[in-house]
DNA sequence: ATGCCCGACGCAGTCGGA
């Protein structure tokens, strides 16, 4: 049976509810998963009406937080707490046909991209030595990764590779990093094997007006399929329109297609 | 630097986003 995931990170799942709604309504995918609910998971919005009714989330209050909602019943993996920051940045859960999904927000790393002067950055190249440490010692079979990997990592994938160089979420020992995870995991970038030309984005910063004409943005969000199931994989598109929808978060949501 | 926004918390202004 074929199931389309999205990924989205929602930026307070509480105040855009509407939106969510309207997402769910509109492109119905089988599996959504958010990150940065900020929220408890005790306060998550209710989408059981809309067929979602399967919810495997962890949340704070304030920040971060990752929820994933089904249409598909889900049996809860657990999560991991990468580099020991106390945030809910992490949740995995299988589907009944044994696909583990596991979703991400990995930190943002602040402004300057040196782990000497910035400890947030540290923190950042930290989680995903982390994250590439548990995929290598525990290869991941029938897995899809999604989420907000907070790192653009082809020159493509953002509107100046030169500009945003030494820019965080783009300097070249996050894209090493990135790498890495993706090696250590035999991951496949789905969305880039379904569109492997071209500029592609998923968030453009609240900070310019026209975010559209501008179109500066960012491919920060991802979906990753182990390679036993890659290739099952197609239909990747981001959703631009949702960063013009009424009172947007800065990202749109990634879709794909699993023919499983 | 894309420009000076946006959300949570909580009631003013600070932190975090990227």
């Amino acid at each position: 049976m074929p199931f389309t995931i999205a990924t989205w990170n929602i930026n307070s799942v509480r105040l855009r509810a509407p939106i969510v709604r309207k997402l769910l309504e509109e492109e119905a995918p089988d599996v959504l998963c958010l990150q940065e609910i900020k929220t408890p998971v005790e306060k998550m919005p209710d989408f059981s009406d809309l067929g979602y009714g399967h919810v495997v989330a962890r949340g704070q209050k304030g920040y971060n937080g990752v929820a994933i909602l089904s249409k598909l019943p889900l049996e809860d993996l657990g999560d991991r707490d990468f580099a020991d920051l106390g945030h809910a940045r992490h949740v995995a859960a299988r589907l009944e046909n044994g696909v583990a999904i596991h979703n991400f927000y990995v930190p943002a790393g602040g402004d300057e991209p040196d782990r000497a002067k910035n400890v947030k950055f540290g923190q950042k190249l930290d989680y995903l030595t982390e994250m590439r440490d548990w995929f290598r010692d525990s290869r991941p079979e029938k897995a899809i990764l999604v989420g907000d990997l907070n790192i653009a990592p082809r020159e493509d994938d953002v509107w100046s590779h030169k500009q945003l160089l030494k820019i965080v979420s783009h300097t070249p020992i996050e894209v090493d990093h990135l790498g890495a995870v993706q090696e250590a995991g035999s991951w496949v970038d789905v969305t880039r094997k379904d569109i492997p030309e071209g500029l592609l984005y998923s968030w453009w910063s609240y900070r310019a007006k026209d975010w559209d004409a501008a179109d500066k943005g960012r491919r920060l969000d991802h979906v990753w399929a182990s390679s036993d199931i890659a290739r099952s994989g197609h239909s990747s598109r981001v959703l631009r329109d949702a960063r013009g929808w009424t009172q947007p978060s800065d990202h749109a949501p990634v879709f794909a297609t699993f023919d499983l």
